[in-house]
Order: structure tokens, then sequence, then C-alpha cells
DNA sequence: CTACAAAACCGAAACGTTTCGGATTATCCG
DNA sequence: CGGATAATCCGAAACGTTTCGGTTTTGTAG
């Protein structure tokens, strides 16, 4: 593996020289530059970014941390979407990306801090972390600048981007009122998102200003997941029969909903009306296809990576990025009042 | 930022004392050793892997090289699950993973071997590559270690995993025979990939085996996606309103196959059957199910993980992977005979 | 108490860069 | 031509670790 000194030596110059040339510094003549650079190449030179690494107390490098990343989470790519905005800008900038997964199990191990510290990632990102995650303490208390996807909070080294969820959620609820319902129930994910709590915000904010009564029975949680949103959504149908309208705070949620009601023999849409929250992929692909509120999560990941950049090279406005939602018409909600 | 000096210098000892205890040597006392421990633990130590790397010439760190993850690649969540399963071996193997996405243009400006040499990964896992994509020339001369999913080549550095294509398209197809078909067409992938080759001749074994005529005009090229998949299908299907059968080489391309069928009103099991391969998400949730060949996406990431991890560490038998693959009947094939 | 082996420890070099401060050479101006 | 300025270049230290070879300390047998 030929080195920096290789170099030198062939060149004639000192090492010195040969890191000034290659890094474009104005003191060395252009002439030795040139030959220098030609040099590097012909010995097929590529720099060491350990070393570099060690001596700049930089290593160009973002972690992204993810919570939960397995076998099962792949059925939603929301995680995979937001890597893959991540990786778009951290390849545009440049800069490197180390892929760190965390379980349960594994956070009792090694610390965040340890994480990031060993691997001298410059900044992380943080996504899918609970709201009570033990992680979560510790980016507050280091200073490793981070920031978090779906999570506000806000510091001088912490950042977050995430979407307007009180404001997604209300469009979602505001669009089963206007189809004439009034008994609309929702599935929530659970109180340790972040998420959920704004849009169980929403939720209720576009029933009060529609002057509909918000019934705390109406509102379940089903752990963000196709099974127990199913069975939840079975108890709550059976519970209540007059529910014509469920907003669902995921997809993935949704489609469970979906199949209690086939079980239950309930017609979507004729019965019942759904709205999720996501776009996932499968939602236009499900029969009926789903009504849902769309979030651009690719464009979540390469934001959240843009604004740490931003913060590590110290060119930054705001710690914060909110995005807009969009409200996407399927077949799963009609309009009822026609 | 506390180092070993530190802790020496604490714990009145000598850096090469702090750096033997910690890293279990057995030339120091068990006392002196409880001593650094504790002082490291209080000063919050952790080690910097940069330094370690530099010395060592070993980064325990692993390069994932996907090509074209983007905004589009996120339809298929192949890679996302081949990286799950990467991801799996990598953490519980205490290593790390950083990810290099690669675009066309992005491989002129940096070659294969310098991604890897600057970042000192100790090896690399290649997915998503075309046979004919320059950065395999390069692995092949390269002397990384790497392993390639889905391409078999072979060398003292470089093994692969893949699943056992033929076999798999062979079931595919004798599926659809013992159902009762006799035109069967193939929509394949592209010619730049491995698994085209293996399936195609997967198909053709099946033909072959059944007495059944193979025709050119019915195998066409859908490029693994699904538009080109829709617009050859319906071609196809125009041209030979005999075809009964489609064999598809990817899920993806099966559902542009349904959507062709749909707009020439061709009923799907009843007019024309369809599996497809892969069996991602989505091929569960259409309308009618997907029948289709199974890989085991995860698996796949972990094997390769796990054999690049053997070769590096030397404990190896083989460089060679290879996984099976399920036929899962659903509901875009009936029995014809029946 | 001596001699010697074993146990415990340490100094210094090495890994491949960057950078500070200074040194050398060339250029220019009056 | 003297002196100053600018243009080039360089030596050596530093980053935080590991490890080779050796030294000191301790323990033990005779």
């Amino acid at each position: 593996m030929t080195t920096i000194k290789d170099i030198a030596k062939k060149a004639n110059v000192s090492v010195t020289t040969v890191s000034r040339a290659l890094n474009g510094y104005s003191d060395v003549n252009e002439k030795t530059r040139q030959k220098i650079i030609e040099i590097a190449k012909e010995l097929n030179y590529s720099p060491n970014t350990l070393a570099r690494g060690l001596v700049m107390k930089k290593s160009k490098t973002l972690g992204m941390l993810v919570s939960g990343m397995n076998r099962a989470s792949t059925k939603d790519n929301f995680t995979f979407e937001v890597l893959s905005g991540v990786n778009e800008l951290v390849s545009e900038k440049d800069y490197d990306l180390v892929l760190f997964s965390t379980t349960t199990t594994k956070q009792r191990e090694k610390t965040y801090s340890q994480l990031c510290r060993e691997r001298r990632v410059d900044g992380a990102i943080l996504q899918g972390m609970k709201i009570d995650d033990p992680y979560l303490k510790e980016v507050i208390e280091s200073d490793i600048p981070c920031v978090l996807v779906d999570i506000p909070i806000e510091s001088d080294s912490v950042g977050y981007v995430t979407t307007d969820n009180v404001l997604g959620a209300k469009k979602a609820v505001q669009h089963l009122i206007e189809s004439g319902h009034k008994n609309i129930a929702m599935i929530n994910g659970h109180d340790q998102a972040y998420v959920s709590i704004k849009r169980l915000e929403g939720y209720r904010q576009a029933l009060e200003e529609a002057g509909l009564e918000y019934k705390e029975e109406y509102v379940v949680n089903g752990e963000f997941t196709e099974a127990t949103a199913e069975t939840e959504a079975m108890e709550l149908l059976q519970k209540h029969p007059e529910i014509t309208a469920i907003f669902s705070a995921s997809d993935l949620m949704a489609l469970g909903i979906m199949k209690a009601a086939r079980t239950l023999n309930i017609r979507i849409p004729e019965d019942l009306s759904i709205v999720g929250y996501d776009n996932i992929l499968l939602s236009s692909y499900t029969t009926p296809a789903l009504t849902t509120i769309a979030q651009d999560k690719f464009q979540l990941g390469y934001r959240a990576a843009e604004l740490l950049i931003n913060m590590l090279e110290g060119t930054v406005d705001s710690h914060v990025c909110i995005l807009k939602t969009e409200l996407i018409i399927r077949e799963t909600t009609t309009n009822r009042s026609s």
C-alpha cells in the first residue's frame, strides 16, 4: 500500500510538500504539484483516512443509528427510505455513512456516545427512537452533533426533522368529516412515539373544530403493527358498531384494520372508511387502495443529513426542518353526503 | 476526550500496561488491571478506533457497496432486506458497516479499490452489480476480500452467495406445466444480470423436460422494471394470444404484467396464469395475490456477511454459499387440468 | 542468602497523515 | 548591489494506539 512517503521519495521532495500539493495548498510550485500528482497516480495512491482522521480529529463520517432494524421491520420500508435519503446527500457531500443498528439488548452494552466516539463519527442521525429510549437522554447530554428524525429535541448540538404531524392528522380527519362521517375512531401507535402524540392532537383538533365530541373510547393503540391493529380494530368495531370511519396512525395498521373489516364482513368503503398515514408502497396496491396522508420519507432522510452536515460545517440557520404532508385520496374513503 | 495516556497517568503505570490491561493480556497483574478498568470507566474512556486501525492495519469494518440505491429503488426492498441481513451479522460479530452507494456517474470518479482502501475496510460486500459493471473487474484484480451477491465469481479473495436460480425458475415453470399450460412465456430481466441468465436456463430446462418446444419469441426482457414489463407484456399478449401463462423473472415485473392483463381485459388466473420471482412484500397484497418463487433476501445478506468475515478471519471452508428457493402458490395460478 | 525463573512492567518505535514554524531560494525595486 | 518581499520548500511534532524487546520486581528452590 503506497503512502505519502513513497511519493515523497520518488519525487525528491518532503512529505510535507506532497501533503500540501495533494491538498491544494498554494505554497507549492505548480510544476512540482503536477509531478507529485503524476507520481501519486502512477503509484496508485489513495490516502489513509484513518491517519488523516487521527490528526485532523474529523472523520468525514456520519453515523446512522436506527433502532429495531431487523427481519420484521422490512415490512414498512420507512427506515429504508429514510436511509436512502440520507445516503443520497451523504454521497453528494462526499461524506461516508456508517450504520449502527441497535436493539434493546444491545443498548445496555454500549452507550450512544461510546458508539459515536469509538467510531469517530462527526455526527449522527437517529431514526426510529422511542421517546423513552435511553439513548435519547445521552444524545442531549453528549455534545456530539446529531439530528433526530421525528423527535423534537433541540439544543446547541442537536436538531431534528419531522413532518407536521398535527396538521397531517387533521387533514385526514377533516377529509373524513367532510365526507359526512360523525363517528370517527382512531387507531394510534403507542405513547412512546412522538408522532402518535401529535397525530392524536390533530385528530382532536379536527373533531373539535367540526363541533364533534371527542370520545376516549374511540381511540386505541395499535402499537404500529398490523397484527395488534387488527385485533384492536376488531374489538373496536364490535363494541361500537356506530363507527363509520377510522383514522389510522400508520398505513401498516390500516392494513390490519382492513383485515378486521373483512372478517367482520364490513365493506370498505361502503360501511367503513379508512385513512392511513405514511403512504407506504403497499398502500396503493391493496384492494381497495388506501387513502392516506403521504409523507416524503426519502426527503426526511435527505434533510436530516443536510441539516447535520450544515451543523457540522457551521453553516446553519436553524436546527429544525418541518416537512409538509399531503392527503392522497384513494378508494378506502368515499363521499357519504353525496 | 480521554485517552490511554490519561489513564496511564492517573493509574501511575505506562501506556503499554494500560493497553495490555484493557486488551486482556496476561502479563499484567490482576489487581492493576482492575484498577485500570476502574479508572477507564471513571474517565469515560472509549478507544479511538482510528488510531487502533492505523497501527493494526485492520478496521473491523465492512463496506457494503450497493449499486443504484435511490429514490426509485425503494420499491422492491430487495436491497434493504439484504442490508438488514448483513447488518444483523455484522453487529453480532461486532464489526461495523459502512455504506457506499454507487451510481454510474460516480463510478468514474472513484474506483472500487480506492473506495475500500481509503476507508480501510477489511472487506466488502457487493450487491446489485451488473455483469458488465466496471467495478467487477476491479474486484477480481484487487486483492481486497469481498463477497458478491448473486454474481458467481470466485477466487482467493472473492466469494459469493446466491440462490439456485436455475432450479428456482424450473420449479416455477414446472408448476405452470403441471397446471396444464403449454404456451408459457417468460419475461426476463436483462442480459447483464447473472440471475436472468440462470433463470432463463431453468425455464428452458423445464420446457425441455416436459417435451415442450422453446420458442424464442416467447421470451422478452422487461429490464426488471414494472413499466417495461407492462409494455412488453402488452405486446407479447397481443401478438401471441395463445399464451396462457407467463413466468416473470421478478415480482415487480409481474405487477406490470398484471397491469397489462387488466387493460387487455385478460382475467387472472382464468385466462392467464402468472408466477413471479422474489416474493417481495407486495406480492401477497395484490389481488389476486401473486404466486412466486421465494428467496430469502435477509438470509442472502446474512450469509454474505458471514462468509466475508470467515474469509477475513481465515476460518473458511468454501467461498460459495447457495441458498434454496421455495415455490409459494397463491392466486395467480390455478390448476387448468382440473 | 544466592541464583535463577517467572511475573509484571515499561520505553520507544511505528502506523500515515497534517501543520506549525522556520529555512532556503528566487524576484524585485530603488 | 543591498535589502526586502514573495515564493517554495522542509523538519519535526502531533494524533492515540499497539507491540517489540528489554528491564525491574517478585517468588522460589537449593
